[in-house]
DNA sequence: TTTGTGTGTTAACAATTTGGTAATCATGAA
DNA sequence: TTCATGATTACCAAATTGTTAACACACAAA
């Protein structure tokens, strides 16, 4: 199985549903995540971080559409496909997904067997390279999983922010993340810390890696190299 | 985030709606430019080229739409994204805004959280290539999202201003930028600095480069060639 | 319960980089 | 030459980041 690992997030209000679906899903090596309403859909996307997300149009608390709308307005969800959930030839849901940034669209109602074919062909199409998401840079090793990194094969502790902090900058090595995306994607746009968090974070990183891989770019952000 | 470091202009005669708004959108890294009228709006427009232009309908001195007819004549503003802000249901301003070149409409009242989903949603939609925004030419090669220009593959660090810079002359090669020009899109149209101060970053660059890739216009302005 | 340990944040100050200016020099055109 | 324009240099103030220590808090062990 190709896409083995990845976490899909289904968010439909009939349980039935659910359940075929995401056993059928897990049969097939994909981790599974379901919310029965907008609300819980948005609360388990931000804490499973999935990489799949499929959302029915009609549901109660917050519509698919609501639900993704606001997933994508956050740069975390910029990455993560989204597909919908619609009754075959609604074509308003369409227009209107398109808009706020759905990726694809499954029509209802669908047979398990298709679902999962379709899922496969989500990932090979949207690519997503690597089959965890663990980083290996040089001698770094960064290993989400574990919420660990090594370094020349040395586990090395970090906590909890200074960890997501390093992951963050090292999914894209080289390229500078600025100050306010530092802060959106590690504590959230609702949080506000001092201005002086983000620089102590980055000295514990550096201190306990010991290495160089954090660059300053004054005035811009940071940016992990090595 | 795929959007990073576009830059917006919003032109609204609201003051609060301006403040939220753009204090919504640096907050996911865009760069903001506002605008209380539509001559502000035509001038900040020319000055800071942005990415993006957002325009309300109803403005002192030109509506939205004026604005919007003039900007679409000239070449420069070809590329650029134009949206409406218009009163829920205005029909008549969806049909002339049309006409007049308008990519998109947003009915107010918005929340500024919407307002963020749409606009990274516009640059989902209307940006062509996902491809980053680096410039090659001859041996020297600029990349905006690691804010660092490399000769023959050795990396060179400019200062933010010295950057902005080089990346602003090479992304038109051999074209002038006259020093006004200039001026207004590194340091904007609020900054006033001396006359010697573009000279000497200027002369920065060129000591760093170690080549002489940017040309004086003498009584001109300066351009980027190899 | 108390004690100890680790984490996240802030404040205060140090260190560094930067952006800008003034003064002076160089150069070409009229 | 003289004038206008830009080049160069050194210097300084402001902006930005680094560093350290202290604090509140959570959580676990004794």
């Amino acid at each position: 199985m190709v896409s083995a690992g990845k976490k899909i997030l289904i968010a439909d209000d009939e349980p039935d549903i659910l359940e075929i679906i995401s056993y059928n899903l897990q049969l097939h090596g994909y981790e599974v995540v379901t919310a029965k309403d907008g609300d819980q859909a948005m609360l388990k996307a931000k804490q499973n971080q999935p990489d799949l997300i499929i959302l029915d149009i009609m549901m109660p608390k917050k519509n698919g559409i609501e639900v993704c709308k606001i997933l994508r307005s956050q740069p975390e969800f910029n990455d993560t496909v989204i597909v919908f959930l619609t009754a075959l030839n609604d074509e308003l849901s369409h227009v209107k997904g398109l808009e706020y940034g759905a990726d694809d669209f499954i029509s209802k109602p669908i047979s398990p067997k298709i679902m999962v074919s379709k899922v496969n062909s989500f990932f090979r199409r949207f690519n997503k390279p690597e089959t965890n998401n663990s980083i290996e840079l040089g001698d770094i090793k960064i290993v989400p999983d574990e919420y660990m990194v090594y370094y020349k094969d040395q586990p090395i502790n970090l906590a909890k922010k200074e960890f997501e902090l390093l992951n963050y900058l090292a999914s894209k090595p080289g390229r500078v993340f600025l100050r306010n995306e530092i802060l959106n994607r590690i504590w959230g746009s609702e949080v506000i810390v001092g201005d002086r968090t983000i620089d102590v974070h980055i000295r514990k990183i550096r201190q306990k890696l010991g290495i160089d891989c954090i660059t300053t770019v004054k005035g811009v952000g940071y940016k992990f190299e090595i």
